[in-house]
Parts: structure tokens; C-alpha cells; sequence
DNA sequence: GCCGTAAGCTAAGAATTCTAGGTATGGGAC
DNA sequence: GTCCCATACCTAGAATTCTTAGCTTACGGC
């Protein structure tokens, strides 16, 4: 099938939320956030490493993740990120703001 | 209430689909076609003017809207769109395309 | 020993948005 | 008549985010 796969920069600023989102319920490393995220939208969504990598230096940078050096179930060195507290606060707020903005874009979709 | 307008930042990529959905309905100047946006969003979306323009000449040299100088309403000498054949055509790829990118999106925001 | 894959990273460019200005003019207030 | 507000258009520059297109390391199977 003609299924290619969606780019985020259909919709970018969702990336963070996506990443915040997938920490919330594991801590997980970049490449296999990128897996998750690929395999729990069906194959839809695919991000870059390009992006994933600079998203990921954000979020630190922010304080709502934190990243350690460790080793995967494989034996690979990774880096391990978990969300912290404020990381999930702030998981929450663009949350609530994607799920505003969303609404609103649909009422003018909808409009007559 | 504290209800600010969500700036369209938060979700680039998204106006050229409103503005085509927008003239979708009636032939509008750019001003007309802000305030909308705005109004039929009930107020929370609010497209910038400097946003605006450059989108409105991003989407005419792309053939799909077509301006011409007119009168509005108010005798104020105004730029007046309309959407082309091909307009039609886009709002169609970037509607689909938006409902797959936001369902794709929910199923990473629910998984497991 | 080789190679594919997992895993991390970066630089340069493209695209879109915002900020912060500017211009022009119609109509109402005075 | 003059002033001002709202309508209406526009642009340059900065900021942000994403993509493209690379590079590097190291495990494990063959």
C-alpha cells in the first residue's frame, strides 16, 4: 500500500508532547522513543533523528527530562532519559493546549 | 476569564488549510478572512497578520487562491481571494492529511 | 574479520511563524 | 475641517523547528 509514512513537520510542536508522552510511562532511550512512537501510531508517524536528538537536548534543557549514560536489553550503550516532575506538568499543559488548539481548528473547519 | 488566543505557533503547517477552507465557503479579503478564523473559532485562534500575508502569497503563487483589488462592504479598497480549482484540490489532500497526522497522534497519546 | 544494525550526534538549509514595525484611507466625533 | 480609530495591506528580521545528509561507535551473527 501506498502508506508513507507522515513527517512531523506536518505539525510541528507536537514532537515534545510526543516525547513527554512516551517517557511518562517508561523511561527509554532516543532510537527506541523513535520506535514506540512509530509502531504506536501504526506506522504513521516518523521522526528523524535529525529532530529527535535536538528535541531531546531541548526537553533536558528545560528540566523535563533527565538523560543518563546506561546499557539497553540488547547490551548498547544509550542514553537513558526519564521525565521528571516538571517534565510532567509541562506533559500536561501541551496536552490540554493540543487538545484547545485542535478543537478550535476543527470549528472553523466546520463552520458554514 | 483569562482565554488567550492560542497563537498558531503551536501548530504550524495548519493555516494554509484554514485560510483554503475559509475562502472554501466565500470569496474574503485578508483581513476578513483573520477575523474568521477568528470568530469562528470562538475567539481562540488568532492568525497574525505577519503571518497572514506571506501565507496568502505562498498560496497564490501555488495557484491555489487568486486575489484581485476590490471594494469591501465598508467602501475600504481591499485585496479580495478566492480559491481556484486546484485550491479545492489542496484543501482536500490537507484535510485528509490532517485527520491522519491528529488520529496518528492520538494513538501515541493513548497507547500503552 | 566483516557487515548489518543499534545507537548517538551535528551542521546547514528550508519552511513557517512571530515581532515589530510601516503605509493608506474611510468615517465618526468634535 | 481636523483628528483619531479601525480597517486594510505589507515587509524585514529574528526565532523556532524540522529535514537532509552526513559522521561515529560498538555489538553480535556469519
Amino acid at each position: 500500500m501506498g502508506r508513507k509514512p507522515l513527517k512531523n513537520d506536518s505539525l510541528p510542536g507536537s514532537l515534545d508532547m510526543l516525547i513527554l508522552r512516551t517517557l511518562s510511562r517508561r523511561d527509554l532511550h532516543g532510537y527506541g522513543i523513535v520506535q514506540f512512537i512509530q509502531q504506536s501510531s501504526d506506522n504513521e508517524l516518523l521522526v528523524e533523528e535529525g529532530s529527535l536528538y535536538p528535541a531531546l537536548q531541548r526537553l533536558e534543557l528545560n528540566g523535563w527530562i533527565e538523560g543518563d549514560w546506561g546499557v539497553t536489553a540488547n547490551n548498547r550503550r544509550a542514553r537513558i532519559y526519564k521525565i521528571t516532575a516538571a517534565g510532567r506538568k509541562q506533559l500536561a499543559v501541551e496536552t490540554k493546549q493540543y487538545a484547545k488548539l485542535t478543537l478550535a481548528i476543527a470549528r472553523v473547519m466546520e463552520a458554514e
